[in-house]
Parts: structure tokens; sequence; C-alpha cells
DNA sequence: TTGTAGGCGTTATCAC
DNA sequence: GTGATAACGCCTACAA
């Protein structure tokens, strides 16, 4: 099956960089480099014969393909960019283990972008990955920069937002209402007969705004809104804030008998605080959280929080993404995907 | 300046597929489009002019660069693959950053990977990033696959590990002897003048083990040691988990007066667990942990445990790699950062 | 300071 | 089933 073979095969120029490319493989086994491309990429429309000697070959020169070339052939980089606010914060990393977990078996590459909950470092990673020419992109929300959103539309590239819905639809996204989810917390509390319902808020990214929105809804429907019983800060969030947080809002407001921390972390700070103080939860005080967190069922008091969908949000965000990258139309342009109340000791 | 200009440029064949190209500025100027190249790459030896012209037809036309193309021209791709086991846990989120702070300055990007503390999957992901061509590869440890050997070797990038030492001088390495660590925390717990001290691993990754090493050293040293105070399992590590590892542990041995735990996530879980249990820490049970988490400064009681260079050691590997990748020696192979003990109340 | 020529490794297209 | 040819968009080398 050799040398009996004289077909008069274009002599496939073979790598001059020293790395083993397609063509010294095709010029090995003596057939063209398209024939080796397809043995790859499509197995079943080269001969057997041909097929094995072709990834014996392989195996012996120990080829290793160039993705840079079959990009810039194809016109497919087989890459998805995800853009997440951060990754210290556990929500976000469990997002993105569920888009990972859709996108890979897919065949495609994560491009993993981390924007510190700013619009601008956005619209850089966006305008760094894009030249990467990615076959879809994934955002978090929908507060991006003028340009980043003139960016996505220059490119054409498909889109889905995560963690936020909208009406708009010629937006794609996956989430569940924050606001909605802040409401049914804040309802909670008031039908556990607290009236002085304070709101510690830090970050305040879009989604927690939207959590307050849903706080502030709330009491102000039961007649029970104070502004008094609120702190918003923008510092980053972290457990270490809890305790210097309750400590101000009980300063401001010492008539406070619940307060909705706007994510667990807090949560957890402000838990270790009363345990410290002596102040018991929940008899002296409720405290909730958001998120549920791990530690949140196992802390002391467990803690009341919202368990948000995030691994299924990214699950779902994949597979809408995968949809629109084949062409196809999802069923609806905005899925939501709800959130559960956690009812714990902490309340 | 422009109708006046009447070389014979060889007009740019502009992209036939209808994405704006380095060719479709250098004919809108009138220049060779690797004058435009230049003007993006090396500003400075552009004339001002035809610089600003070219800045100006780009902007106009929404150009962006295509990376597939410039990486399959120039053999360089400037990316970095970086492969840790876990983003859930902080400590490589922490690595990742510091890593990234380094590298992005110098305009490189990371191809992220997860292995999932799997040498398969390690091995796996290394196929997936070698064909992206990265300039250089930050890997966790050395504990990898004979083939991922293999595939460093073939490819020749030049590749740092993190986390852990080495005395091989083929080797470049970032960060320190998990097993001294181990060690000086045990210490620490027999100068506090306990005897019978547990230690309880889980996910037994080479730097859990190393950390076991320590202890046991330290306990044989002292002729303390006694297997029935050890507890090892190959579970994921969680916070979950903590409770139920403490309870496990004392109903193995009951006398037990301190206990090590891998990590300070369990550690955490099994603080909760004694407060629960009104089990008195640290007089009836000393509790020390491992990587001082941002939690841990803030249980109750604070947690004793060991704080981890982590960020630096990120900054640290990419500097070295920077050097590696520039063809120039780091001062030496493997660069130790050391550790630091927290002595807090759980002990 | 700017330009010409040619190639990087792969794939689309069309032919056989 | 397999092959020749011509891109894909940019960059290196060398030249002017």
């Amino acid at each position: 099956m050799t040398s009996a073979d004289t077909r008069k095969l274009k002599k496939p120029r073979s790598s001059s960089t020293g790395r083993v490319t397609l063509a010294d493989i095709a010029e090995r086994v003596g057939v063209a480099t398209i024939t080796v491309s397809r043995a790859f990429r499509t197995p079943s429309i080269v001969a057997d014969g041909v097929r094995e000697k072709i990834e014996q070959a392989a195996r012996e020169l120990g080829y290793l393909p160039n993705r840079a070339a079959s990009t810039l052939a194809s016109a497919r980089s087989m890459n998805v960019a995800v853009l997440v606010p951060s990754i210290s914060n556990v929500v976000f990393v469990d997002t993105l283990r569920g888009v990972d977990e859709v996108l890979r078996v897919k065949g495609y590459q994560l491009l993993i972008g981390i924007t510190g909950y700013d619009s601008r470092e956005e619209e850089r990673q966006l305008r760094k990955f894009v030249p990467y020419g990615p076959d879809g992109i994934i955002l978090t929300g929908f507060e991006h920069s003028e340009e980043s959103w003139r960016l996505l539309g220059r490119t054409g590239v498909p889109t889905v937002h995560m963690m936020e819905l909208t009406e708009d639809r010629n937006r794609y996204c996956v989430g569940f209402s924050q606001e909605a989810a802040g409401f049914d917390l804040t309802r909670h509390l008031i039908e556990r007969g607290r009236r002085k319902i304070a709101f510690v808020g830090v970050q305040l990214d879009p989604r927690t705004l939207r959590r307050y929105e849903g706080y502030r809804r709330a009491l102000t429907e039961a007649g029970l809104y104070d502004r008094n019983h609120e702190l918003l800060l923008s510092e980053a969030s972290s457990i270490r804030l809890g305790g210097p947080l309750l400590e101000l809002m009980l300063a401001k407001a010492p008539d406070t008998d619940a307060i909705f921390f706007c994510n667990d972390d807090i949560a957890h700070g402000a838990l270790f605080q009363c345990l410290r103080r002596g102040i018991s939860v929940p008899d002296q005080l409720a405290v909730v959280g958001f998120n549920d967190l791990d530690a949140s069922a196992h802390t002391v008091p467990a803690l009341t929080t919202i368990a948000t969908p995030r691994r299924e949000v990214g699950r779902e965000a994949a597979k809408m993404l995968v949809l629109l990258m084949a062409g196809e139309h999802p069923d609806t342009h905005s899925l939501d995907l709800g959130y559960s109340l956690k009812v714990r000791e902490s309340s």
C-alpha cells in the first residue's frame, strides 16, 4: 500500500518553521493535506485505511493542530467569550461552571473575562476578546457602555445576557427577577412580624439595586418604609464588612428588628458579630442574606436567604447561545429561572 | 494630501468577506497594509500625519484586528495558558489574580483552564490549549501525566509551576513549602501543650499530602504520632463537610485535644459544629486550618491558620514566565515565598 | 519612513 | 473519496 502509490501528488510544502503541520503528515502518508484535514475533522468521509495511516503518522510525528490557522481559514474560532464581574464571588464561579458544562461538550472553549463590576473594564475586555473572533458572547446583566453595545452590534456576534431579565425582544437573556426576590424576602420578614426592617447593601451593582427596589416596594406597600433603615455603600462586598455594617446599622437605627443584607457574605460577617456581641438571632434581630452560599446552611444560626439558580442560569444561557450560533431561534428571548426562599433559623 | 498622491501602490486587496481589514484602511488612506499594521503596533515609526489618518480611517470603518491572522503570521499568540485545579477555591482565584495583574500589563491574555484536581483532565486541557500556540504556560504543582510532560517537552513552551517547589533545576517554580508549613503549624499546637493532635484531610491533592507529611514529621519528632488521630478522605473539600468530619474524628478518638484541618473551609464548618455542640474552643479542643481565608479572622472563635502568599505566588510566577518568554534567565529556578503562622483564638 | 514579496497552517470550493 | 487551487488577514524580511 506504500510504494505502489505512484499518483502524481503535488508535494505538500512541509513546514519551514520546524513545527509539524498537516502537510508533513500528508507527505509522509502520500495524500493531499486536505485529506489529512478531513481525516481529523470528518473522519467518516475518509477511507478507513487512509485514515488509520494518517492517525498513525500524526502520532509518530507528534502533530499538534494550529488553531490560529484553522480559525483564519474557516472563520470559526470555536471560542465563546464570557464576561463576569468577579470570580471571587462564588455566584459567578457557579455560573461559569454551568456555561462551561454545556459549551465544552459542543467543542467550544471559554474565554473568561473579569470586569470587576466596571463597565469600562468590561468594554476593554470586550475589545480584547472580539479580535479572537468569538462565535458567541455571554455577558452579565444589561449595564454596558455605549461603546460596548456598539461593538456588539458591529460584530453581529450572537450574545446572551445572564442574571437579569429584560423586556427588550432584541436581547436574549437568562436569569430571574432580582426585584421579585428582594420583594419576597422582605415580605417574609413582614409576615414574621418584623416592622423595623433594614436593608444593608454594598457593591451596588445593578442586581443589588434591583433587590433593594424589591425590598423598598414590599415595605412601601406595607406602609413600613423608612429611609432611616437603609445603608447603601459602594464598597466591594466581603465578609469582613459584615460586622462593622451591622454595628453601623444598629447605631443608626437602634430599633431595627430585622436586617436584609444584600448578600450572604456580609450576612455571615454580621452573624459572627452577633455571636460576639451576644445579640440573639432571631429573637432580638432577624438576619437574612441573598444567594444561599454553601456556608449559609451551616452558620449559627443557619441563615435565611434566597437560593439563586446560578448554575442553571449558566447552563441555560449556554444552551440559548448554542441555538443562536447555529442560526436557530430559541423559544423565548427571555428565560426566567426563578429563585427560592430558604427559611432557616436566622429569621 | 489626497489626490496628489500618485505613487503607484499595489492596490491592497480589500476583504472579500465583508470584514474590515488592514487592507481596507490602507486603501482608504493610500498606503500599504504594512504601514497600517505598523501604525498600530509601533506607532512611533510611522509619520505623524499618516498615523493620524490611519487611526481616523480605522475609527470610521470600525476596524477590528484579527488575532488569528496575527498569531499565524507572527508565530506569537500573546496568550498564556494557566491551569488551576479549581476556581471554587479562593486560593486559586487569588493566584490567578496575581498572574493576571502582571501579565495583562505586558499585553498577554490568560487562557484559564480548570483541571478539577485531575491529571487526566489537566492533560485534556493542555491538549486543548497547546493548539492556541500559547507563548507561555503556568501549571499548578508538579503532578502531571506522562503525556502532559511529553507535550510540554515537545512544544518547548516556557513553563512555570506554582504553589510547590522542586529541587529539579530543569523546572521553574514559585511557591512555598507546604510540608514546612504543616510542620510549623503542628509545632505550634505542641508548644501550646496539646498532646493528642489530630489531622483531618480531604481532597488529598499533592499539597494537602505535603501538609500532612509536615504534621506527621512534627508529631513523630515529638514522639506524639498516633495513626489513630488521623482522618484522610478523598472527598472534595467543602464547608459542609466540616461538622461531620469533626464528629467523626471525635468519635474515632475522643481524647483528641487539637485538630489540624487541612484547610480553612472545613475548619470553618467544624467551628460551627463546635458552637452548636457546645464544644469550647480552644479550651476543650484547639482547631487550626490552612490558607487564612477572609472569613478566618472573623469566625467565632477566630481561626488559627497558615497565611499563604498566593497572590504573590501568582505575581512572581508570571514575572518569572515573562523572563523565560523573553529568552532570559530568572535568578533562581525555584522561588520560595514562605508563609506565615496566624495565631488566633482557636488555639 | 515606507513598500514588495511571500508565507504562516488550515479550510472552502469546485473538480475529478 | 480525494485533490488542486486559492484564499483567510497579518507579519517577517528585505529593499528602497
